[in-house]
DNA sequence: CAGTGAGCGAGCTTCCGCTTGACTT
């Protein structure tokens, strides 16, 4: 029998620990929260200064009453959850729920996972800081309020199911006004000036380029500008040689990671996030959810032992990097390999590629900086004022640049090795072009973009930025999506041997790769909590309210006193707001349809977004059509509405039954002899599809079904052996089995498939009643 | 899996932050 007992949050957590703490502990695991607010009357007693009222959540009571009945036979009890608002939470609850006592129940924490700070710890232990717990249950109860009056408020006035919050409509509303942004941008052309020069030295010829510091608007001053070069002569008028140095960015946090394999590998957040999990299982790096740039002094020596022996010692700088978020709350390392002596792991090719990543960052980081020779040569025009710069950068020592490459965002300068220059060098110039150029609108966010921009407001934590990411998809408000790029016209005019050329070239602009675009829900919704919510969804309201938990947890503030100054007036506004708003659904009148002379509106309608023609307390029926995925309330007009009103569409006939085309929920279908047959998605378009093609689906469709069948049966018509996805099963009754391997499919019986349906239905009943609390589904 | 958008009414949806399993019809 173990005298101790740590309990931690995480089970790899405890395994490390169990390893560093020898035979009389034994080191638990809580899988994070416990418990949490009751959903019944929002788990407050509002009228009792919001007392919460928590219940330990489904999932827990078994480790819950595990951590009980172990608690009380040993000694002391050791709580080392994260040293964090939330840690400090989850520490009261265990102690509470656990029913453990003050004498035996010690408090411990540690920001690194090694054998010294856990021993520490132990030397050093406290009690629990109920201060801390207050700031986090003050944070708890106000997202509550929060999410639980604002969403219902949407069920009502917009659509059901939907859902508002402190952090996720935030995030929408920084989609929303960027696409607002972009809808409203107006490209502008300018004409960018760039000069080949031949310059001799050494008696060979050298060829660099220069860029014209200023940029023509456009095409006359352009055209001018280069008929005056023709009588030109160019001269070197300065040279100005300075070092420049690059310094390595800090360890990754979950944030920086997340935008690094995003820009480096493709990976979505949550990819990331799960391939990080798979990694600090296996015990291959360190905890992957944190805020923190801090790396253990045992890191540090590892590092710096690795970058000697590896590069020497002018590569090494070892330097621990402060966190600047000021949100952070240090419970960990950054996220950095376990064993720095790795340079890479086994284990998938995402698993591999990531651990890589994490290794050089981690390295980089301690490695010293790149020096850089940096060179601005300003040439003379001998006819105008304007000047020719030609920026050349030498790399003088690689430094970190040896382990970890930097992907430059705006490769828009050319800097490379330029030839040698001297003062009143005359230079020969080979050809001068003017390229057309276009201004860019500000970029829509990636999944990582906008982690990275809710971090900087402080908004949600390394835990849940992939789960926001998720959240805002799930609701409707946002859908990640690839634009296809459009082609534009640009002129390039050049001077070559005094000559001048003028042609129209043309690019691909303005495609998008996996960017988050707000829909028009998302928008609705957004454009509706702005008017009457716009302190709640203020991008400093988290700022504000996290400067109130500070003074709580520092013991300045009585938590449930903040708490009532923020809901007094809040609950009022809704109250108002339930009252006296109408229904929001974005409607826009688009004109008139020319053909009943009918008003065409677009709206949310109970299924998303649709145009109508004509009102529903009209004498004729209102016609109804969805609008596509590319269409939008804002932008989409009457003509491109007009278009969604020619289906459903009757193409003909096949077997003497009338075919129809149209749209439904599922997508564009063909429909005949009342069964369905899908179109082919990106190859048919429901306006254009012909006879012949629709019968070629259906009987695509048909052969496919027969394919699925592998027997039938006279006696009972409700059982079917079929072929899935999976292999051959039976279906019966609407439920599927899977046939066991050995048995030969086609040769089944109808008594063997009841054999098979008992069999194997019978093994799920059990882990039914052992699991009664199953999902329902609608 | 399937086309809806009128209306009634019951019953449900929803927050953020901490952690990992489930289980492949």
């Amino acid at each position: 029998m173990e005298d101790n007992l740590v309990i931690v949050e995480s089970p790899a957590k405890a395994k490390t620990i169990e390893k560093f703490l020898g035979k009389e502990y034994l080191v638990k695991s809580s899988f994070g929260h416990i418990r949490d607010l009751s959903k019944k009357n929002f788990g407050i007693d509002i009228e009792n200064d919001y007392k919460p009222n928590y219940e330990v959540s489904p999932d827990k009571k078994k480790i819950v009453s595990d951590l009980r009945k172990l608690s009380k036979n040993v000694k002391t009890v050791w709580i080392a959850s994260d040293e964090d608002r939330e840690g400090e939470a989850i520490a009261w609850h265990l102690f509470e729920e656990l029913k453990l006592k003050k004498d035996n129940t010690k408090r411990i924490v540690f920001h690194e996972i090694t054998k010294n700070a856990i021993l520490n710890s132990i030397k050093n232990s406290r009690d629990i800081d109920i201060n801390l717990v207050n700031a986090q249950q003050a944070r708890r109860i106000l997202d509550r309020l929060v999410g639980f009056e604002l969403s219902p408020i949407l069920w009502k006035k917009i659509k059901p199911s939907l859902s508002a919050g402190r952090v996720q409509s935030v995030a929408v509303r920084l989609l929303v006004e960027r696409e607002r942004e972009v809808v409203a941008f107006k490209s502008e052309s300018f004409y960018k000036i760039t000069a080949i020069f031949n310059v001799s030295a050494n008696d060979k010829i050298y060829e660099f380029k220069a860029d014209l510091q200023k940029r023509f608007d456009n095409k006359e001053e352009t055209l001018k500008f280069l008929e005056s070069c023709k009588s030109a002569t160019y001269r070197v008028d300065s040279v100005i040689k300075k070092p420049t140095k690059k310094s390595p960015s800090p360890p990754f946090t979950t944030s920086t990671l997340q935008q690094e394999a995003s820009r480096k590998f493709g990976f979505s957040v949550s990819q990331t996030m799960m391939v990080a999990q798979k990694l600090y299982e296996s015990g291959k790096i360190s905890y992957m959810r944190t805020d923190s740039v801090h790396l253990s002094n045992f890191a540090l020596a590892t590092a710096k032992d690795v970058i000697i022996s590896n590069f020497g010692d002018e590569y090494s700088k070892t330097k621990n990097f402060k966190t600047k978020s000021k949100s952070a709350q240090e419970a960990h390392e950054a996220i950095r390999p376990t064993s720095l002596n790795k340079m890479i792991v086994m284990g998938s090719d995402a698993e591999k590629k990531l651990y890589h990543l994490i290794w050089k960052r981690t390295i980089a980081s301690q490695m010293s900086e790149a020096k850089f020779e940096k060179t601005n040569v300003n040439i003379d025009i001998s006819n105008s004022n304007h000047k020719f710069i030609a920026v050349g950068e030498v790399l003088k020592f690689d430094g970190f640049l040896k382990v970890y490459e930097v992907t430059n965002e705006n490769n828009d300068t050319t800097k490379t090795l330029l030839p040698p220059l001297n003062e009143n060098d005359n230079l020969d110039v080979n050809a001068i072009n003017a390229v057309q150029r276009f201004t860019y609108h500000p970029a829509r966010y990636t999944e990582a973009t906008l982690v990275k921009k809710l971090e900087e407001l402080g908004i949600g934590r390394p835990s849940t930025y992939a789960p926001i990411i998720s959240t805002i998809q799930k609701r409707g408000y946002v859908l990640k999506e690839n634009r296809e790029g459009e082609r534009r016209e640009f002129n390039v005019i050049s001077l070559i041997n005094n000559n001048i050329t003028d042609e129209i070239k043309t690019e691909i602009t303005g495609a998008e790769k996996s960017k988050l675009f707000p829909t028009d829900i998302g928008i609705v919704v957004n454009d509706f909590l702005v008017e009457h919510f716009k302190n709640v969804i203020d991008f400093n309201f988290t700022a504000t309210v996290e400067k109130d938990f500070d003074e709580i947890a520092r013991g300045k503030l009585v938590w449930n006193k903040m708490i009532d100054k923020f809901y007094r007036p809040f609950h009022k506004k809704v109250e108002t707001t339930l009252e006296n708003s109408g229904r929001k659904s974005g409607e826009r009148k688009l004109g008139v349809d020319p053909a009943s002379g009918k008003d065409v509106v677009v709206r949310i309608g109970r299924y998303g977004p649709m145009a109508q023609i004509g009102k529903s307390d009209d004498e004729e029926k209102p016609r109804f059509a969805k609008l596509t995925k590319e269409q939008h309330l804002e932008t989409i007009t009457l003509k491109e509405a007009l278009y969604l009103f020619r289906l459903p569409r009757t193409i003909g006939e096949y077997e003497s039954k009338e075919i129809t085309v149209a749209i439904g929920r599922f997508g564009p279908y063909v429909k005949h002899d009342n069964k369905f047959f899908s179109l082919k998605k990106g190859i048919d378009d429901p306006y254009t599809v012909k006879l012949d093609r629709a019968v070629e689906i259906i009987e695509d469709k048909r052969e496919y079904d027969r394919n699925k069948t592998i027997k039938v049966f006279d006696k009972d018509a409700e059982i079917k052996v079929l072929n899935g996805r999976w292999g051959p099963y039976i279906s019966y009754n609407k439920k599927n089995y899977k046939i066991p391997k050995d048995l030969e499919p086609e040769k089944l019986s109808v008594d063997e498939c009841f054999e098979i349906i008992k069999k194997v239905s019978k093994p799920k009943k059990v882990k039914a009643k052992a699991k009664p609390k199953t999902k329902k589904k609608k």
